[in-house]
RNA sequence: AGUCGCGUGGUGUAGUUGGUUAUCACGUCUGCUUUACACGCAGAAGAGCGCGAGUUCGAAUCUCGCCGUGACUACCA
């Protein structure tokens, strides 16, 4: 027997740890079935869940869930990647409480320790994925550090490296001076503030009465400029050009040189030149081969190329002490505000340097060429569709992806460096050796590369890496290419690009995932985005302690909707948590009364009309919940089963149902508790993609003898012959003639305890088959005493209203008020004048008549014909009460 | 600056190819201990879909402009 409410604490571990045990979420590379292949977007080793993941995994879920119940070979192939500076700065961190330093370990403890933090407490996500719910097939879970995918690491970069798709480069990156690496674009974070803008005046040489003012919003970097730029066609500085300015305090002779790059528009229309610091000015300085002077060390501080007594500065303090010689020399022209972006380290917090230095890169416009071209191909299906445009906007201006980074923590480059310079990549040290002893024609000392790999560089890999490339395995084979990467609109360039790039470059141009199902964020009730600073963060393990997993997967999947953000609020998990409750009372209801599923139950073979309703309604939604997933429609989903569980199930059927189950022993009763048993059964497997806890458990406990679990079972297969529409018209109507009594009742303010009788005048062929057969049901849910159908005069003093062509009588004399029942008459019969009004006006439209879609015509005529009846029976009604006045 | 979204009852929203009585939830109001459920039941009020124009027999839905708002990308001398 059922509990009155539905606890979820006490059940979600039970059955997660079965299903896991039971190894119900695995794959089976031997099976007949067609695959259906998701990979985890892989969290971060260091992280937790947050709203994001939760919405994004329970998507997922959802998708492999109804796939596996569909009968296909489901693999959700799980992991978490290495993080390399999130999980290095969080190792340091922890050593920095011992007063430790990753130099004071050397590399090789300091990754030792790294490992023994993650074996102690990595990967805590993967733990609250399963408080969520989430059906991943944790056997084949894997880590981006694990040996198999560091493999695939290293093959990758060697091929790369000797298709020339890899190189070493001297170029501008940008450098975080705090953590001391280089970082990608996309771990910049543009940060919008006021700031001010300076102008200098830089003399001309041999003519110092002469400047060329120049604005700048980072002073110091005027120590490195070789060059001013003006436009060549700037008529104010032509004759200037091929002329030098003396750079103030460095005095150093420097060019004016005419490059497009210089706006004559903006600021002076004359740009200083520092190529060391700047990413346009690099390339103006390529083009104008001016010479490259780096000011700042690795720290941000400013080294020996600029005069003694900036030397050892921060940059900020030299920034200072610029701009004060700057105005003591009278070379200080003004300052303005300026309202500007600033790059910060998304890691490290700190302002972002363009720095000079040798890195490694990845020629990423070569590799994103096949990745553009299988979208606008169709092989790889963005939805919804309007990504796509996000996709190929950055695609088709992507710039040298810059892989290497100064940490230790991650896949050490494979490159190892001769005594004189010279470059050997290999997979190994000794192919390394090998290459170095053909080069040099004996044994020499190499140095292996210190930096490792940007950790997307092998998340790039990860749909294929998890399934065992570069061995050639029968599970690449089986579930390569995967049918669907589930993420935010925020990494489509994380993810979506990179794993486009090396998908399709290292699997024979097949690309990695069919569709890109991009699903919104997820913000506060507000609109606001969630942000630990802001403080508005919802933690989804907290909504789990008080609401259950299964109320947070329906309230995130109810607010899915495609091309919107979800705002989140607890009101919403509270509502679903009371569907959780209204599901689990109605299951103990059927308990109860013995509404239990029977496996030789034949829907097909159902005889009563009640009975035959809720089937056909079953049906209906079954196609409407599995199109709307197949669609990843979700919310929609989520609504349908909702509303036909409460809505249909609950407030009508089983009501409808009570007069039988409560009556007496025989066929029609038999017959509607396993029809009831059935249909609550479909439910369960229509909820359990999206709510898999509650429904599991509820499967269990209504029929305690079944061998499998809900989570294996097939997913219902209805078919269209189970609708029957004569029940659906005599069910359509008695729901309507049960509510408009009700609805009279209550605005009559006749007391709900009253029992009052029912007749009906005229009414036609339906309304006089359904009495008999429905009495009950009416009698108990309209709180009805008796019914017939009258013949006769109405009697004095009765409510009226219209249902099709009938009138509806209850005969209250002593209970009425003419005053007010005559009123209500007026407001009804005016309203149905208006309906009548419309469809007329409409009706005697010429061009409407000829232009518009015989069957919308004749819809709009049957329309005024009802209403016409309506109004007359209206009419009629509001006369007989006049008259009994 | 560019790109892409969004603007529907008090609040949050649905609305697939133009024809619906504009959906649902929360909130509000009224009445109910009806033997599954007050995390419940029954009823009601409340918007004509940001503004303007256009296309059309017909527009919340299509087009254009405007206003507001958000995200992303770029730039910032």
């Amino acid at each position: 027997m059922l509990d009155k409410t539905y606890g979820p604490k006490a059940i979600e571990k039970k059955h997660y740890d079965a299903w896991e045990q039971g190894s119900l979420f695995s794959c089976d590379k031997a099976s007949d079935a067609n695959p259906y292949t998701i990979v985890i977007p892989p969290p971060n080793v260091t992280g937790s869940l947050h709203m994001g993941h939760a919405l994004n995994n329970t998507l997922q879920d959802i998708l492999i869930r109804y796939k596996r119940k569909k009968g296909f070979d489901a693999l959700w192939q799980p992991g978490t990647d290495h993080a390399g500076i999130a999980t290095q700065m969080v190792v340091e961190r922890q050593m920095e409480a011992e007063n430790l330093t990753r130099y004071d370990l050397g590399r090789d403890k300091f990754i030792e320790r790294v490992w023994k933090w993650k074996s102690e407490s990595g990967g805590s996500i993967t733990s609250q994925l399963r408080r969520l719910g989430a059906s991943c097939d944790w056997s084949r879970e894997r880590f981006t550090m694990d040996e198999g995918l560091s493999a695939a690491v290293r093959r990758v970069f060697v091929k790369l490296y000797n298709q020339g798709l890899i190189y070493r480069d001297k170029r501008l990156v940008n450098w975080d001076p705090k953590l001391k690496t280089a970082i990608s674009d996309l771990e910049v974070e543009q940060r919008e503030i006021i700031g001010e803008m300076w102008y200098f005046k830089y003399p001309v040489e041999g003519d110092s009465s002469i400047y060329v003012t120049v604005g700048t919003t980072r002073p110091e970097t005027m120590l490195g400029d070789t060059a001013v730029a003006v436009h060549p066609n700037d008529s104010r500085y032509k004759h200037l050009v091929g002329k030098n300015l003396v750079l103030p305090i460095v005095d150093r002779v420097i060019p004016i040189v005419a490059d497009e790059y210089a706006d004559p528009e903006k600021g002076t229309g004359a740009v200083k030149i520092t190529p060391a610091h700047d990413f346009n000015d690099f390339e103006v300085g390529r083009r104008n081969n001016l010479k490259l002077i780096n000011v700042l060390n690795q720290d941000a501080h400013m080294n020996d190329n600029v005069p003694e007594h900036l030397r050892g500065l921060d940059r900020y303090e030299c920034r200072v002490l610029v701009i004060r010689e700057m105005e003591s020399l009278g070379l200080l022209d003004k300052i303005e505000e300026n309202p500007m972006t600033i790059p910060y380290g998304d890691r490290s917090g700190v302002v972002i340097e363009p720095w000079l230095m040798d890195q490694w890169f990845v020629d990423a416009q070569r590799l994103a060429g096949p990745a553009i071209t299988a979208v606008e191909q169709g092989k790889t299906v963005f939805i919804p569709n309007q990504w796509e445009n996000t996709y190929y906007e950055w695609m088709r201006n992507i710039q040298p992806w810059c892989i290497s980074r100064q940490i230790w923590w991650g896949h050490q480059i494979p490159a190892w460096f001769g005594p004189d310079g010279e470059i050997f990549v290999a997979e190994t040290e000794e192919a390394a050796i090998a290459a170095a002893f053909e080069t040099y024609g004996k044994h020499v000392v190499l140095g292996r590369d210190p930096d490792v790999l940007d950790t997307w560089f092998s998340s790039a890999l990860w749909p294929f890496s998890t399934l065992g490339w570069p061995e050639n395995t029968t599970e690449l084979d089986r579930y390569y290419k995967t049918d669907v990467l589930v993420t935010g609109f925020d990494i489509i360039f994380f993810w979506v690009a990179r794993m486009m790039m090396m998908g399709i470059h290292f699997m024979d141009g097949e690309v990695p995932f069919h569709t890109v199902y991009i699903h919104a964020l997820v913000r506060d009730e507000k609109g606001q985005k969630m942000s630990k600073s802001k403080g508005n963060v919802i933690d989804p393990i907290e909504l789990i302690e008080k609401y259950g997993a299964d109320a947070l997967r329906f309230t995130l999947t109810a607010l899915a909707a495609q091309g919107r953000d979800v705002r989140l609020s607890e009101k919403r998990v509270e509502g679903y948590r009371n569907f959780c409750t209204k599901l689990w009372n109605a299951s103990r209801f059927c308990e109860l009364n013995g509404c239990l599923p029977s496996n030789d139950f034949n829907p097909s073979g159902v005889d009563n009309a009640l009975n035959r309703w809720i089937i056909g309604k079953t049906v209906e939604a079954e196609q409407a919940v599995s199109g709307a997933i197949d669609a990843f429609r979700f919310n929609e989903a989520a609504n349908t089963v909702y509303k036909f569980t409460w809505g249909i199930f609950c407030d009508w059927y089983l009501e409808l149902a009570k007069p039988v189950l409560q009556g007496e022993q025989d066929s029609l009763k038999s017959e509607t508790q396993a029809t009831a048993g059935w249909v609550l059964d479909q439910i369960l497997h229509l909820l359990h993609p999206i709510m898999p806890f509650i429904t599991e458990e509820l499967w269990k406990q209504i029929a305690c003898n079944r061998a499998c679990s809900l989570i294996t079972a097939d997913w219902p297969n209805l078919k269209n012959e189970l609708i029957d529409p004569q029940a659906n018209a005599e069910l359509d109507w008695v729901i309507r003639l049960i509510t408009q009594v009700r609805a009279i009742r209550n605005e009559m303010n006749i007391p709900a305890k009253v029992e009052i009788p029912l007749m009906l005048k005229d009414a036609n062929d339906l309304a006089r088959n359904c009495i008999v057969p429905y009495t009950l049901q009416i009698k108990r849910l309209a709180r009805i005493k008796s019914i017939e159908l009258l013949e006769g005069n109405v009697p004095k003093g009765s409510l009226q209203d219209v249902l099709d062509e009938a009138t509806i009588i209850l005969p209250v004399a002593d209970v009425i008020d003419i005053g007010t029942e005559e009123k209500r008459l007026e407001r009804e019969i005016l309203k149905m004048q208006a309906e009548v009004e419309r469809f007329n006006k409409k009706l005697s439209n010429e061009k409407f008549i000829s232009n518009a879609p015989e069957f919308v015509v004749q819809l709009e005529r049957e329309k005024l014909n009802e209403a016409k009846i309506a109004c007359s029976r209206l009419g009629q009604a509001k006369e007989r009460l006049l008259q009994a006045r």
